[in-house]
DNA sequence: ATGATTTGACCCTA
DNA sequence: TAGGGTCAAATCAT
């Protein structure tokens, strides 16, 4: 499998750094170059894009960055070790057994800080399909929030060992506004969504970036499935 | 049959 | 200990 990240190669990871900085570097002369060929009416998506380039190079060299310094222990070492990187829960290697309340107990120190990777916010009135796969995998109510936090996963987290998450949390205002959190970014190759996207076929019966929001703990809904879900493309 | 969602329990951090 | 993030069995949808 190619899941892991070379990410205890110090050499390796000045490489990306000097790489990244040489792109950042190269995405600026674009920038300076669309600047000038761009028309005065103000809008310039390429620019907009450079610009996202550029934000994404500057957002990976600082977590670089940082996880030389303080994030060497980020990752328990045992998971490293006969299991795959990005979790390492299995490891009841004793075949089924389960239902007894120690293979609860093996969840302890998988958790990992949040604090410390990488996330940024969108907000959207609307439910936007960002083209990636997600699946959802929790959702909490949240103290002094009015909608509960709904958590999603990448889809190929397991075949793929994607690390990216999300949480949507609707907000209290007004218009309808939902805050989309994200967390580490996509490792996996997932474009047939994002063509998708561009094709503009979404085919009615698969428009799958639905999100559900109930009032709180228990949806009061007539039945379980019956209208939890909005889809992002109905406007 | 397979994959996605729901939801209560578990576990971690502050 | 409370609040929040994640797991995983049960359930639902295709």
């Amino acid at each position: 499998m190619e899941s892991c990240w070379p990410e205890h190669l110090p050499s390796d990871r000045k490489k990306a750094i000097d790489e990244l900085m040489k792109g950042r570097e190269f995405a600026n002369q674009l920038k300076a170059v669309l600047c000038d060929s761009i028309g005065e009416d103000g809008s310039m998506p390429a620019e907009d894009l450079v610009v996202k380039i550029l934000n994404s190079f500057t957002s990976t060299l600082s977590i670089l960055n940082r996880a030389e310094t303080d994030e060497v222990s980020q990752f328990p070492a045992s998971t490293h070790v006969g299991s795959p990187c990005w979790d390492g829960r299995k490891s009841e290697d004793s075949g089924e057994s389960s239902k007894s309340t120690s293979t609860r107990k093996d969840r302890r120190g998988c958790y990992k800080r949040r604090r410390t990777s990488h996330s940024w916010i969108k907000n959207s009135p609307e439910l936007v399909d960002d083209g990636r796969a997600w699946r959802k995998y929790g959702q909490k109510v949240i103290l002094n929030a009015k909608y509960p936090r709904n958590y999603f996963r990448c889809t190929h987290k397991f075949d793929q060992g994607c690390q990216a998450t999300k949480q949507v949390q609707r907000t209290e205002e007004e218009p309808p506004m939902y805050r989309t959190t994200y967390y580490g970014h996509h490792t996996c190759k997932n474009l047939l969504k994002a063509s998708h996207l561009f094709l503009d076929a979404p085919d009615a019966t698969d428009s799958s970036m639905l999100l559900s929001f109930g009032n709180g703990r228990h949806h009061h809904l007539t039945n379980k499935q019956d209208t939890p879900f909005f889809s992002s493309f109905h406007q």
